[in-house]
DNA sequence: CCTATTGCTATTAATTCAGTAGCACAAGAG
DNA sequence: CTCTTGTGCTACTGAATTAATAGCAATAGG
């Protein structure tokens, strides 16, 4: 069952639409899939190729939903988002900017633990 | 295993930040907590039922996750998100309206279909 | 001592995902 | 037509993840 707006979803019956786009978005290989297709249409062999080699049985099961929920559209070319889907590319692109932040915390948080749990093996 | 930058992730061996993001973000549970801690500190319970009585097992693991991806904290309060975190907020605030536009669409093309398919039944 | 709340764990069942093989269809080459 | 190639997709089995329930140890207040 693909979580839409208006409906129940896992964990919340309000039926609020943020709630339907928590449900879909928190799907494994969901974000992926609409980060792949961000760009030219891709067949679905191509996009299993993009995702690290999916299983065909995951992929098609994620490409239903997405298309359930109109977030992606297959046309002659291949697959590709929808202009509703395209609208949260900004917002994936933020979380692209994010995310090297984030790691850049991770990073100086592990150099600090080195400081305070390594300090006789930086020694040698 | 929790997915961080800087090292092999689900679907991807590059390291990179945001393929450390998708893949984390987009384990079930995990959107809709850091929605749900975007504002006071919340106690593992009053956390549980803001997510719809989640299960303890998942939640435990998700936090867990969050702990390790320094991105949700525990102190006396409760749990809270950390400042790295809090960063995403605007980015999930996007993603609200975002959602609410797309409950536009899928309730547009919801009636458009009425149209097509159930010409009679509009009549009753 | 009794009660209530906290974070958390253990156990088992249900669901989902992963991996593999292969099908039906279409387009192009010979 | 036949052979090959690429396409989207399905079936099946085992592995991993998630769900659901019960309950524990620690803490605080009465």
């Amino acid at each position: 069952m693909t979580p839409l707006p208006k409906q129940p979803v896992r964990g919340s019956d309000t039926g609020r639409p943020i709630m339907a786009a928590l449900d879909l978005l928190g799907r494994r290989w969901c974000l992926r899939i609409l980060w792949e297709l961000r760009g030219p249409p891709m067949t679905f062999r191509a996009l299993q190729a993009a995702c690290g080699e999916i299983s065909p049985s995951v992929l098609q099961q994620r490409l239903k939903d997405l298309r359930a929920a109109r977030l992606a559209a297959h046309d002659g070319e291949g697959y590709v988002l929808t202009a509703t889907a395209r609208a949260l590319l900004p917002a994936l692109l933020a979380l692209q900017d994010w995310s090297e932040a984030w790691a850049a915390e991770i990073a100086a948080a592990a150099s600090e633990e080195e400081q305070h749990g390594t300090e006789g093996k930086s020694e040698q």
